[in-house]
DNA sequence: GTCGTTGCAAAGCGTTTGCAGCCTA
DNA sequence: TAGGCTGCAAACGCTTTGCAACGAC
């Protein structure tokens, strides 16, 4: 059974507040704000806890350590920004990318990954 | 300067023959049967300096290492089989993707990933 | 012979695990 | 109080680096 640890709040609390997927280096640096003996394994314990409970996802992109988000998210895709490599949700998709599969081959999923500059990190 | 030597060779036939993405190991284990003496550093330099060569290219797809394919394709995107873990090239690409750029964003790269069955793995 | 290259082993780095003590229920 | 949870440190797997021996030129 789950216990409710000021920790693991505080591990909530981060990914609630950033919107975005953060790695667990930088849940480490948001929850230490709450909490701020928290330990790396800490981090990766209850991460994997709430991925079980399904609060989370994983984001997996390209050269990059894993990511996790809020699990309540509809199917979209990132933008990975190469200045401040933040990543932010990209609310559309283009939809079937059927044409591009191989013969003989099965489509299951896909991922569309955006790379250039932020908001933030553009002129 | 560059010397031309048995191991380099052997990674350079190993990336050829594939014709597909492969990862040190797999290129370990392809070079081997022409040097089986080829230790894992020689790869990882040997891939190095094909990468600064402009001979090699990266393919970085999430959630696995690194794989490298000649620099001599044009733009593409990449099927990871879930069964067998084999990458393989796909020639097209939907085109543009500025339209799911956010706002205030500049688009300057994009990556397509499709995952599922090869044709080897699927029923 | 020179000096880039190789293989081994050790070092790094991010992630996972073992363990004794802590704290929630 | 029982047993899940935490922090520390050690273990892990992949990649990189140090170093002495090797071999291409």
């Amino acid at each position: 059974m789950q216990r409710k640890t000021q920790q693991r709040s505080a591990i909530r609390d981060a990914l609630e507040a950033a919107g975005r997927p953060l790695s667990p280096q930088e849940i480490l640096e948001a929850a230490q704000g709450e909490v701020p003996s928290l330990g790396i394994a800490t981090v990766y314990r209850g991460v994997r806890a709430l991925l079980e409970d399904g609060w989370l996802q994983v984001v997996d992109l390209p050269g990059a350590p894993s990511r996790y988000e809020m699990a309540d998210k509809d199917h979209h895709h990132h933008f990975h920004c190469r200045s401040c490599d933040s990543v932010f949700d990209i609310e559309d998709c283009p939809g079937s990318l059927k044409e591009l599969t191989p013969r003989g081959f099965r489509l299951e999923s896909h991922e569309i990954i955006l790379y250039g500059l932020c908001s933030g990190c553009a002129p």
